[in-house]
DNA sequence: CGCCGTTTGTCACCCGACTGTCACACGGCA
DNA sequence: TGCCGTGTGACAGTCGGGTGACAAACGGCG
């Protein structure tokens, strides 16, 4: 089945909801702060997170911040009924879902299977290729550093791309050119001038490139 | 709006129902057999089930079971006249409702209305995706932009719904054009000018969009 | 059936982003 | 020192995409 990671600071709500969730067959752990919170879900994580909104210390928005920057697992936000401003707050920080007290376990229920359901439809856009603290999401369009998207021009990206298709290993201007750009011939400098651009966007040090690597004589590389 | 999968075996009622079903608004997908519809429905879940019992090959009961167990797919089942046993062992094998041939099209689009309102209320409005405050609800056909119901219209509903089926994930408009519209080819353009349409409804800063992003030169992807 | 408001698809225009070319600078290597 | 390979800034042409206008198609409704 599924695990579940219940954040709520009502003891009696807390164990209730620990109950019913397990009668449906997930495994529940369940925590009354945030902080033991991300900490459950670093060291152990759930594939599905339940969290109250109302919590001492930290409270709700923060920790699904938080646990955003952690994993992308799905979070359903636990509210107080028609709080819809807190709801919405809720689903701006990240959340995917949101259930409202009291809460109905069929409910519940159903909105686990629902999100576990996309949850795993969604699960192919994940890294292709991770270079350090350099992604590439070809599913995505996308290229982070740091965590943090960069924008990237389309032959850049196709650039990157059949690079990162390669790791580690040095591809000619020659090879480069035939296969980002389809040319068979053409001018070689082409590519030095991508790479040029590519290296501004995603290096960090100017001069002393750490992923996007030239071999003198022989081609670029792109390395961990 | 809503889909509905139509598994029937008579080449007339198939082609007629199907066209009734896509007067009535819905889209409809129809198939001759009972193995046909449990591959369509694994891939493709439609929102309402219609089976004829006799069918060749694995029998309608026998689907109506395999069906269940894949989701809880609101099921009715279609048989011929006065043929109480059939309907009651349909209704014992897991459907919610049966109507029986000839079938009228009046009785028919009340039945799924009636059985989509009580499939609504059971699991209640479940949010298909979340991003951010944009929610969008395939079930209820809506979408919320921070708790507020959003007018869209039946198109841009249809967009709306194959991005938010790929959450973060590239879509290119030749992919959009064949999903929404169907089309093999046509105009790409077509999908800039509803993207924009779509944009002036969701988005809440102009020129900035949040959730609905341009990957130049690859398409178009929903994000958080 | 005819009317009117809405939705849809097509088109053309515009702007900014991207691309490829070139010239020049730089730096290692013989 | 001279040469070759590479980095890089500037520039003009092109391309991709946003958008407003318009007419046809659609859909309720009296």
């Amino acid at each position: 089945m599924g695990s579940v990671l219940l954040i709520e600071d009502d003891d009696r709500i807390r164990l209730s909801l620990t109950m019913a969730l397990e009668d449906e067959g997930y495994t529940a752990h369940a925590v009354a702060t945030a902080e033991e919170g991300l900490v459950a879900q670093r060291s152990n994580p759930a594939d599905t997170v339940l969290v109250d909104l109302m919590l001492p210390g930290m409270d709700g928005f923060e920790c699904i911040r938080q646990l955003r920057r952690v994993d992308d697992v799905p979070i359903i936000v636990v509210s107080a009924r028609d709080d819809t401003h807190d709801i919405v707050a809720g689903l701006e920080a990240g959340a995917d879902d949101y259930i409202v007290k009291p809460v109905a376990v069929k409910e519940l229920a159903a909105r686990l299977r629902a999100l576990r359901r996309r949850a795993r439809a969604a699960a192919p856009a994940v890294t292709v290729a991770a270079f350090g603290d350099l992604e590439v999401l070809p599913e995505a369009g996308e290229v982070r550093l740091r965590g943090e998207p960069v924008a990237v021009t389309r032959t850049e990206f196709r650039l990157l791309c059949e690079l990162a298709e390669h790791p580690g290993q040095v591809l000619s201007r020659q090879q480069l050119l035939q296969r980002v750009w389809g040319y068979e011939i053409g001018d070689e400098r082409l590519v030095d001038v991508h790479v040029g651009r590519l290296r501004h966007k995603i290096e960090e040090t100017p001069g002393a490139p750490r992923h996007l690597v030239t071999v003198r004589g022989l081609g670029y590389k792109l390395q961990r």
